[in-house]
DNA sequence: GTTGAAAAGAGCATACA
DNA sequence: TGTATGCTCTTTTCAAC
């Protein structure tokens, strides 16, 4: 399925979902957008089918969970290898983002989350083993998110929502 | 609130949840965790007002949407300024994420998207205005997510999921 | 804390503008 | 394409365990 061009009212609904996906009504979302809760949830299923929106994610504080060591390791992947590679880490536990980028050196970014700092280390220790060579590995602090702002500004009324 | 030991149950329901938080109906989950829809219903309330769900995001294929242009930005902050320089990011377009690790030198990473390449350039050249030197822009070329293992082996049957 | 049943509310499909 | 109505299924609530 091919690019889509959205609408305010795609942009304005995409806008609620970002500041809280799950706990929004339809209707409360086609009051703010100026459309019928109907008509919510069928932009919604578009947007689904056509893959503007590829899936929902609890946000997860592992530190609260019980998982205190969560680093980011950056590492370079041999670009002719990277999707077999990145295929494989599946089998590593404890990984649960990994981001490649375009540059043939510092081309990967791995988030991993560990019970301990030692369970943790070991896994870093696994993905050299794997075809990623680490340069660097490094505790993270915070990380912000924040909705995409051309997706709502001024098309959909800002309640109060647990940001 | 204070950390939460998760049981079975919970991290039964955190997998879940991480596989497709929006289009999971608690019977269903009930079912796989092996408890009542009304406790699945109860346990992911607390688990939001103890903290450990932060709250629920889509996951949004951004080329798809029309941005074609998305791109990481690794920098550098002063560590005594880091919050208020990340807190003024807020005024800049087209940030959708923001990390901080505990280094002094490349200790923020961004990822920016917009329409264009040269509207993102703008955006990154705005960047070291308020305060961020910018050390590496790099385009994103893949992200990968996945549920964090430890909070499901075994503990919930997989059906097929949109992964 | 968990359950199951009853009430309230949301989503879905059909029909229509 | 967007909207409204009615039907179905989900979620919520709560008394009992």
């Amino acid at each position: 399925m091919g690019k889509r061009e959205l609408d305010s009212v795609d942009k304005g609904i995409l806008y609620l979902l970002q500041r809280d996906a799950r706990n929004h009504t339809t209707k409360e979302m086609g009051e703010r957008v100026g459309v019928a809760a109907s008509t919510v949830a069928s932009r919604i299923k578009k947007l689904e089918r056509s893959g503007v929106i590829v899936g929902y994610r609890p946000r997860i504080d592992y530190e609260r969970a019980g998982y205190d060591s969560h680093l980011i390791v950056v590492g370079t992947v041999p670009t002719e290898r990277r999707d077999s590679i990145i295929d494989e880490l599946a089998e590593v536990s404890g990984i649960v983002n990994i981001r490649t980028v375009l540059t043939d050196e510092e081309n990967v970014s791995i988030e991993i989350v560990g019970a301990t700092q030692s369970e943790v280390e070991e896994r870093v220790e696994a993905l050299n083993d794997r075809g990623v060579s680490v340069v660097r590995t490094d505790l993270l602090r915070e990380e912000h998110e924040r909705p995409f702002d051309h997706f709502g500004t001024g098309l959909a009324d800002d309640g109060d929502e647990f940001a």
